[in-house]
DNA sequence: TATGAATGAGCTTTCATTCAT
DNA sequence: TATGAATGAAAGCTCATTCAT
């Protein structure tokens, strides 16, 4: 489980009270033991598995549940966290290595869609409007467009992209291309996000 | 409400005693509620709105809302059907008009894209893979990817397309692109449509 | 189809005007195509089957169906009436004919068994409690209950029985034991009536 | 009440803990007000009445009701099961009181006769073919037929007994006896049972 | 603070019976 | 008089969220 990561509350700056500390370890524990299971669960169920699914396999009650992840867009913003910021991280490098900065930002979004299309139901959630999914998009536009605007300005300044399309667009359609549920037709994201980087030229 | 159709019983021929046509009266004046409920709940509420609530708003009982349309898929397709026809129709027309096919092509995109986007949650529902829906993308795709075939083929032939991109592979990209159901983030699904399209040159 | 019967209306003296005797005919073509479908759908799905299932067959409307046979009562007495009138007449036959009143009783019992254990699900409409279902017991005891009587009294005439049980008792007895509807546990409802028949000596 | 029983779930051994006693009160509490509420809407209307009714009268919601009794059978077995368990003990003490194993029999299935008439469908139930009633049957049999066999084998080494009937069938047969449930005939389920105990002879 | 039992609205579907045509 | 469309109550079951313990 390398994509787990610590809860919302955890910003908080740290008391310093032995009877916080061991209050705080327990719900470390807890919140550990929630990531494993909705982690674990998201693969095999997606992420809309129920969440009293979760609350079981994590051994927990639902109250702790809610405690941890007040709404089921934390669980999965705490969950993926780690391979966002992976990605988020991977914007300059590329851009320092590729040979242009349309080449680095081809590999990004490449990077992006292998993401989500092995994380079952996430795409479509990024584009759900219930309110629950709120923090989900949320999280992922803060931190994804800048990068992907970043990729994108530098490539427009090579004047490798005449497009006036703004980041934002561009990581929202990506997150479209990738939801594709239906089992019987297969249609391959990649081949079509091609189509939209193409369009970029 | 330009976009109501027939239910699917009509397509049986229609007997030709007076009785008949008499009897008739009655049951589409039913189906003519339902169709204007279903219509404007769709408008407000997204094509997922509760049965019972397409049936209490065109004052008929659940019996006969399920007596028109057995499967929500059914309610769906009689909806739009007018519209999806006049895309069909659509086609070939503007392949006889354009300067290009790939104009053309162009063109009959947009018309499927205006088609969606005015749409609440249909582009969202021809994405399901939940069975009460299986007719209606099976419509959809019956429908218009052999329209979108004609054009890409011939786009193709002109020489203005490199892309081996297959019809249905577009027609899919094209709805994903149109899902959009975030309401404060403005994402324009036709820009993005323009991208894919250019893409395929 | 040899065990349908007239419905419950014929037996009202006949109209002798032309008009009423056209109508008639309709009728009476009606009644037997209902009769027709009831007997063969309550082969195959049970004397339950619905109502709806039945007009349809018959290729008649459900309003015709519920003139002719008010309650579903009416069509299983209409549908069986043959069978249980002959089974009224082969109760003092089998006593002119067997070596004993109560061999005679036997045989009798065992014609009824036969006959309910044909009849999907007619046994248990027998002991229904239903209103619909009110005439149909009553049809089935008022004639067969004294036909049973005049055995029952034969054969403790003739001091082969001495339990003081009524025929009415007898028959709904027989009847209970005729209900086994389980499928995996087999029960020879045959075998146990056998035995209530014995606990009569 | 005489006839309520635990629920499914308190088989499991329970926790020693005090926090897991006292979290369990209201639950028990619940389950009692479910047991309550089914054991008096079943003298009134039956074991199949709605499930909505049973948790209406007991004041709980839906989701209680499934909680505690996933299925109808497992209420009506929980209802149920102390007189199960009482007829279950009384075999062998009836086979060292009686004075014959016979006697026994006799009065052992008058005993379950009882029971099975002073529950309005219960009888009925046991009979059903219907999937959510399998575990019902499934546990009378199981916990009654054994006894059943211990009193038959006793008689019919006492000589007692001539019939090769099973334990099952006699317990079907009379079950069946037991149904009646028509109000205006009275027929006495014990006249036929003495009936179908006396052909065991 | 953690637990997990309780809530209850919400969904789809069936079918006996009525009644407009 | 025949039709069959319309009715609408009723049922079983799920699950996000709350809250008593």
């Amino acid at each position: 489980m390398p994509d787990q990561d610590a809860p919302v509350q955890l910003q908080h700056p740290s008391s310093s009270t032995p009877e916080r500390l061991t209050q705080r370890s327990d719900a470390r524990r807890n919140t550990q033991k929630l990531l494993d299971a909705a982690a674990s669960l998201f693969v095999t169920s997606g992420v809309e598995v129920p969440v009293r699914e979760i609350a079981l396999k994590a051994g927990v009650g639902m109250g702790t549940m809610y405690r941890h992840f007040p709404t089921r867009a934390d669980l999965i913003v705490a969950v993926y966290r780690h391979q966002v910021e992976a990605c988020v991280e991977a914007g300059p490098a590329l851009l320092a290595e590729a040979n242009t900065p349309f080449v680095a930002l081809q590999s990004w979004i490449h990077l992006f869609v292998d993401f989500l299309t092995t994380k079952h139901g996430l795409a479509a959630a990024l584009q759900s409007d219930r309110p629950s999914f709120d923090a989900l998009h949320n999280y992922f536009l803060e931190r994804l467009v800048p990068v992907c605007e970043q990729l994108l300005d530098a490539a427009r300044q090579a004047g490798e992209i005449r497009s006036d399309i703004q980041a934002v667009e561009l990581m929202w359609g990506v997150g479209s291309l990738c939801i594709n549920t239906t089992k019987d037709l297969q249609v391959d994201a990649r081949r079509l996000v091609n189509l939209l980087l193409a369009g970029l030229r």
